[in-house]
DNA sequence: AATTTGTCATTACGGCGGCGGCAA
DNA sequence: TTGCCGCCGCCGTAATGACAAATT
């Protein structure tokens, strides 16, 4: 299987990638926030937020400092539905997003300004990645990091019902929470890694009829803490990269008094939708977070993170999840052997690698019976992954005629077939795992574009979720392609029920075969041997370096760090924290 | 022992409709 | 008599705290 890269005519504003780092581009528009004047509002969203953080007493979320704009909710054209955006922030949820700088953010000059910063969903979610090539790693491109969710297939069970997160006075912690592998960092700077949570969209939600459905205005009132650095921080990259990123400490709280006695907590607001993201921060010799260089922050955005606070939890079935994974609530597993019958992949009994110190179920928990899960996958996977597929041939035949003018053409589009069958959805969630470690998307070089933009116009991504006019707006919407490399003709189309076109190569599903048993989730991921490597040939000067940088960071430290990642990497450890995806088979 | 979990009972709160008083 | 307004109670939902079981 290789992946064939398809041109974009979108791509010809935006240069060609020169590195082949995945970049992730927070959608413009989406994290701006309406100026009124006061200064902290005029930095740009993460110069504010960090200016907090050291600052604990200043209001370190730009939420609420944007909240304090003229712009009132009534002017957000958000679509009706977040659905949509939900379900392409899924998509973008495949993959191991690798970030890049926050763009730079206008202040004023944003056709659609927020009262408070919603996230875009992913919807620009840009990647850069030339075809066949894998994944750097810090050696080599040192400064351009990727983050990797390392529970992503936790997570992707919760976020299927619509992940609920307890928030109480005294906070609770997140569960799932938030773990992450980082590669790409420069081993001898130092960096701080900070999460913050920012809202989802502009809704107040109520669970009504067994679904979730908007209420009203979210409270864009927020007060409290948004972000949360952790413990660890700051610290070398050697650091980082050496192990999982885990946020099981931090907590959530509806408590508003908790802001100024307790960064372990980031106060929400219930019923409402969030969308966490980690930022990597590299901070200079005097410790301090030099964000006013772009290059030095990176963010990174995990759809399949969104949850929704409330003070109980609403769908049974959302309990049910927590109950089966987290070994806290081991106790509620009463009926626990009637439960796990073997009908539905989430009920499945909790592995090692539930624990709370790897939260990771293995992909092939897709590869279920149930009738429950092929519906939600094809649901939730089809639709949500693959929207942007072309809904006819004519769209990938445009695109293919315009693959030779940009030889260097970043517009991928996931082409496969797939019967709305229980196959189709187990193999949907193996090429969840071949896009997750292979697919692209066009970057974002929409220019003017904001995300209203995306949820009401582009690609026809409008309110039924159609792709009427997705050859319009291609240059604002990302088109993965997955090219198999079998003829076309093996192709079979795909209508989900909303209209939209699925196309999954039937080579990708024989592939997608050989991975049921196994974790498909990893079975694509190769461990970058070789990347690592590059960091063993220079482990004492990377030490000295390190500590030439910063005194104050032990050279044996960093040794011992460099020796792990050596030792990894000669050990050929599948449980290496990173991965590159072998195009080649 | 401290912490964390979901459950459960209780309390708080807001929306809504019924009722009565008052003015036109 | 009609319309308006305010008060009151009911009901549903959300928030809170105590609890037992399990983990750290």
């Amino acid at each position: 299987m290789h992946l064939q890269q398809l041109p974009s005519p979108s791509q010809s504003n935006k240069p060609a990638s020169a590195d082949n780092v995945f970049t992730h581009i927070i959608a413009s528009g989406d994290d701006r926030v309406s100026s009124s004047g006061d200064t902290l509002e005029n930095e740009p969203p993460l110069k504010r937020l960090f200016t907090g953080m050291r600052n604990p007493s200043i209001a370190l979320d730009y939420v609420s400092a944007a909240r304090d704009g003229s712009e009132s909710a009534d002017e957000c054209n958000l679509p009706e539905s977040s659905q949509a955006r939900t379900d392409f922030a899924f998509s973008s949820a495949m993959f191991a997003y690798s970030g890049q700088p926050l763009p730079a953010l206008p202040p004023l000059s944003v056709p659609y300004m927020t009262p408070h910063p919603v996230i875009s969903n992913g919807l620009s979610y840009a990647y850069s990645q030339h075809y066949g090539q894998t994944y750097p790693n810090a050696a080599v491109y040192p400064g351009k990091a990727q983050v990797y969710l390392c529970n992503r297939a936790l997570w992707f069970k919760f976020h299927r019902h619509q992940t609920e997160m307890i928030i109480t006075r005294q906070g609770r912690r997140m569960f799932p929470f938030l773990s992450f592998s980082v590669s790409g960092l420069d081993p001898t700077c130092l960096y701080n890694v900070v999460v913050d949570v920012i809202l989802a969209d502009p809704t107040h939600w109520r669970f009504q009829g067994g679904k979730w459905v908007p209420c009203g205005k979210a409270d864009t009132n927020v007060t409290g803490n948004r972000a949360y650095m952790h413990p660890d921080s700051p610290n070398t990259g050697a650091h980082w990269m050496r192990q999982e990123i885990s946020f099981g400490k931090l907590k959530l709280t509806n408590n508003k008094g908790a802001s100024s006695n307790s960064t372990q907590m980031i106060v929400l607001h219930s019923l409402h939708k969030y969308q966490p993201r980690v930022h990597v921060m590299e901070i200079n010799k005097s410790g301090d977070e030099d964000t006013s260089d772009p290059d030095r922050v990176q963010t990174f955005t995990f759809p399949e993170t969104q949850f929704i606070a409330v003070t109980a939890y609403q769908n049974t079935d959302i309990t049910q999840l927590k109950i089966d994974h987290n070994p806290f609530a081991k106790g509620f597993r009463d009926n626990y052997d009637k439960c796990y019958s073997g009908y539905d992949s989430d009920r499945l009994p909790p592995t090692l690698s539930d624990s709370p110190h790897s939260q990771m179920l293995p992909g092939s928990r897709y590869a279920m019976t149930s009738t429950l899960f092929q519906e939600q996958f094809v649901n939730s996977y089809t639709k949500s992954c693959f929207p942007t597929l072309s809904p006819d041939p004519g769209l990938v035949t445009s695109n293919q005629s315009q693959e030779s003018s940009l030889a260097s053409g970043q517009h991928w589009l996931v082409s496969s077939t797939a019967a709305p069958s229980y196959e189709a959805d187990i193999n949907a969630a193996a090429l969840l795992s071949y896009a997750t470690a292979g697919v692209k998307g066009l970057p974002f070089t929409g220019g003017t574009s904001t995300s209203l933009d995306y949820y009401t116009s582009a690609a026809g991504w409008d309110s039924r979720g159609s792709l009427e006019n997705s050859s319009k707006t291609s240059s604002n919407l990302p088109v993965w392609v997955l090219d198999t490399g079998l003829e076309r003709s093996t192709q079979s189309n795909y209508m989900p029920e909303d209209g939209e076109m699925l196309e999954i190569d039937q080579s990708a599903l024989g592939v997608s075969k050989q991975l049921e048993g196994e974790d498909a989730t990893d079975s694509t991921w190769t461990e970058t041997q070789s990347s690592i490597k590059s960091v063993d040939s220079s482990v004492l000067r990377i030490s000295e370096e390190a500590h030439l940088k910063n005194p104050s960071i032990s050279p044996d430290s960093d040794i011992q760090t460099v020796k792990d990642m050596q030792n990894r990497a000669k050990n050929g450890n599948k449980e290496s924290d990173f991965f590159h995806f072998d195009t080649q088979t």
